[in-house]
DNA sequence: GCCGTTTTCGGCCCGACTGTTTTCAGTCG
């Protein structure tokens, strides 16, 4: 797939004309057709081979013939033009914070400025701040950008943004005067990685809100302090992360969420039917003129514009506005739905906790099931099971649920797909188990959309573990045809995994979707190893919910005896 | 550059903050 490579071309090419000064809504085109490539769920060149690059919303002709002139030349003269004139190594300053198109076109004009050295040198020296228009603090404030970028502030996983933002939303329920509270941006519409996390907070007092806000132990450093708005720095699992906190009157508290909920696409959408209705929606509310007719719940700012209330996962302009207007919203799944975990590891192989412990966790969760899947013997690094040490732990599993009520624990297995296809247990001992999860875990370059397709032929599989491989982290992930895999699982009835530990969230979103197109059933597991892992299944169900998977998509919505019949 | 049951031209989301200004440009979210 060519998404993301044709993507950063865009990317590149709004940059470099922004600092050239081309017109803002050029440079606002390019950025968001690029942002459309990278969020496509298909390729940008079976579309293109279809001809239907233009039927994307956001990709006109003039785009659509430059991501064609690319895929077939590997050239595109756009960006060759765009680009003369300007050092690649200029176009990254548009990273840096308080600094912008504007203030880089001059000091590259002016000073000559080619890089992030060359921009330094001339803050030392004095000569930025010697430029028209630049006083001291301008310069300051690109300083501390610098700074900022300098100790690059990536993305991180959505469990560590989560986990540090319900630890600061816990401490900012006891500041002075506060009423309500909420995490924004994409942290709560559940984006697989978080920058920034926004926080917002309704209440009178604002300073006094704000003063207690960056004192919170944890804040290595202030970036703003006022009385509407708050920026720190804290330490984080993963280094350090920008947290940032907004005052509202209670008042505006449901067009402030709206507004900082976003997606930014979701929200020029709704600015631009508002202004259609000759209303005008800002984060202070709904206004018709001067007339506020909405504001205090993001119900009723969504009402004001015929519209109903979007769970946050879907707020990206992927067509929920379109369907809400027709009145064919999905309904997606909640995140009490789920009936049970269908992926699980014990102390029997590379788990930490035993099989009753795992009962225990999942009763705490109000489960009425789990299925064990520990590794098969192929995975020696794992301690996987020989076929006489999962028909012990069948057994243990048996007495177990016998003497306990409630949570029903599943015999399974997570049985390694091998290099030809076959799986690591004999068929006779599949067909006993509840679960078969299958999985590839080595080989990922030899084969791998074949070694599935195969696998699925085995009429005692039931689901394809992580079906991508990849790692959020890092890990690219096993080279596989995912379409091919889709087919084959609906041909052959399989279903799919949404591993849900959040460093995998595998399949990912789009993937999902395209599951759901085709009937394809879905099983959430935690691929728990630990005592905590069981809790991932939340980000498990907020991808689902991108995705627009409703109950019905997802095996574990099942009750266990509908659950039970539908595995046999 | 994209887009269109008022448009194929003329719009394109909105507001705050900051710093630099004598009324506004740049940057950000």
């Amino acid at each position: 797939m060519k998404n993301k490579e044709i993507a950063a071309l865009f990317y590149r090419i709004a940059d470099a004309l922004e600092i050239k000064g081309e017109v803002a809504f050029k440079v606002l085109a390019y950025r968001k057709a690029a942002s459309i490539l990278e969020d496509l769920g298909e390729d940008v060149e079976a579309l293109a081979d279809e001809e239907k690059l233009q039927t994307v919303p956001g990709i006109g002709s003039g785009i659509a013939a430059k991501i064609e002139e690319y895929l077939k030349t590997g050239k595109m003269k756009k960006y060759e033009d765009a680009l003369s004139g300007i050092p690649e190594s200029l176009l990254e300053l548009l990273e840096v914070r308080n600094l912008g198109a504007k203030t880089v076109q001059l000091a590259h004009k002016e000073l000559g400025v080619r890089n992030l050295e060359d921009l330094k040198k001339i803050i030392r020296d004095g000569s930025l701040s010697a430029l028209h228009g630049m006083g001291e603090k301008r310069v300051d404030n690109i300083l501390k950008g610098i700074q900022s970028y300098e100790k690059a502030q990536e993305r991180v996983p959505i469990y560590v943004a989560l986990t540090l933002a319900e630890e600061v939303l816990a401490y900012m329920k006891d500041a002075p005067g506060i009423k309500r509270l909420s995490a924004a941006g994409s942290l709560r519409r559940m984006k697989e990685t978080v920058g920034d996390i926004d926080i917002l907070a309704s209440g009178k007092d604002g300073a006094s809100i704000i003063r207690f806000f960056a004192s919170h132990p944890g804040v290595t450093r202030i970036l703003a302090e006022g009385t509407t708005k708050g920026s720190v720095v804290m330490a984080s699992e993963a280094g350090e992360r920008q947290v940032d906190l907004r005052i509202v009157d209670d008042s505006e508290f449901g067009a402030a969420l709206q507004y900082f909920t976003g997606s930014k696409a979701h929200n020029i959408k709704l600015r631009g039917m508002a202004k259609d209705k000759g209303l005008k929606i800002s984060e202070y509310g709904v206004f018709r003129g001067a007339k506020k007719i909405a504001g205090r719940d993001e119900e009723e700012v969504y009402a004001a514009l015929g519209l109903p209330l979007f769970p946050p996962e879907m707020r990206e302009d992927r067509g929920e506005i379109e369907l809400a207007l027709e009145g064919r919203l999905p309904e997606i799944v909640g995140y009490g739905d789920i009936r049970g975990d269908l992926h699980v590891h014990s102390d029997w192989s590379d788990g930490h906790v035993t099989l009753s412990g795992l009962a225990d966790l999942a009763h705490g969760l109000g489960y009425s099931y789990l299925a064990v899947c520990d590794h098969s013997q192929a995975a020696k690094y794992a301690g996987g099971l020989t076929p006489d040490r999962l028909r012990r732990q069948m057994k243990e599993i048996t007495a177990l649920n016998n003497k306990r009520k409630g949570v029903q624990l599943l015999t399974g297995t997570e049985v390694d797909i091998l290099a030809d296809g076959s799986l690591d247990l004999p068929d006779e001992l599949l067909a006993e188990l509840d679960v078969v999860v299958a999985s590839i875990h080595s080989g990922f370059r030899k084969n791998v959309t074949a070694r599935m397709l195969k696998a699925m032929d085995n009429p005692y599989l039931d689901i394809i573990g992580h079906p991508s491989g990849r790692l959020i982290s890092g890990r690219e992930g096993y080279d596989v045809d995912l379409e091919a895999v889709l087919k084959g699982a609906r041909r052959l009835g399989k279903a799919l995994e949404l591993n849900s530990y959040y460093d995998r969230l595998d399949l990912n979103e789009f993937y999902l979707k395209k599951s759901k197109d085709l009937g394809v059933s879905i099983s959430l597991g935690t691929d728990t190893h630990s005592s905590g892992g069981l809790q991932m299944m939340r980000f498990g169900v907020g991808i689902a919910r991108r995705a627009w998977l409703g109950k019905n998509d997802i095996l574990n919505c099942l009750s266990l005896g509908q659950f039970k019949k539908k595995m046999n």
